[in-house]
DNA sequence: TCAAAAAGGGCATTAAAAAGCACTAATGCG
DNA sequence: CGCATTAGTGCTTTTTAATGCCCTTTTTGA
């Protein structure tokens, strides 16, 4: 498991638990569909704006901290 | 402030307390100095991997949380 | 069961990130 | 001050993220 494929499955788990299709928050976010698709399937290294929108409809939202120990 | 400034502040610090010049970050991480530069600039919106190869060797890393209130 | 909705994915295009190179501008130190 | 190191930036090329279109597969609910 990557780092990013966490991530990935963070706001996949939120986004169903929210009950949003990955239309709905293709549209609300800006990203495009295709995109959302492609990062949700482990295909993508996406920018950090992408992130950011698709996060932030979610009620997420991207943190730098300082790497605890073992990790 | 947009979220990604603050982030990159962050970076640009943790790099200064350490002490490590850009070559040095660069070179350690397998980022591009002209993109390192580019993005301590703000010019840029790096991808997940990037930010990360960077974080990583300044011993950050990047999660996802929850929101709070008033963010 | 089976039609509609949602998710997956191939292909092509556009926009932008990543990168190197070469130069200039600060910064720091003897 | 002079010199060296580090940081900032324009220009260019290569790579790849972002996107739309369209079709297939899977899931879901009446």
């Amino acid at each position: 498991m990557t780092h990013l494929s966490i991530l990935i499955q963070q706001i996949k788990v939120r986004r169903e638990i929210l009950k949003i299709t990955q239309q709905e928050l293709a549209d609300l976010s800006g990203v495009g569909l295709r995109t959302l698709k492609q990062f949700e399937a482990g295909k993508a290294n996406p920018t950090f704006n992408t992130l950011q929108k698709m996060a932030d409809i979610l009620g997420l939202e991207l943190v730098l901290q300082v790497k605890k120990l073992n990790s």
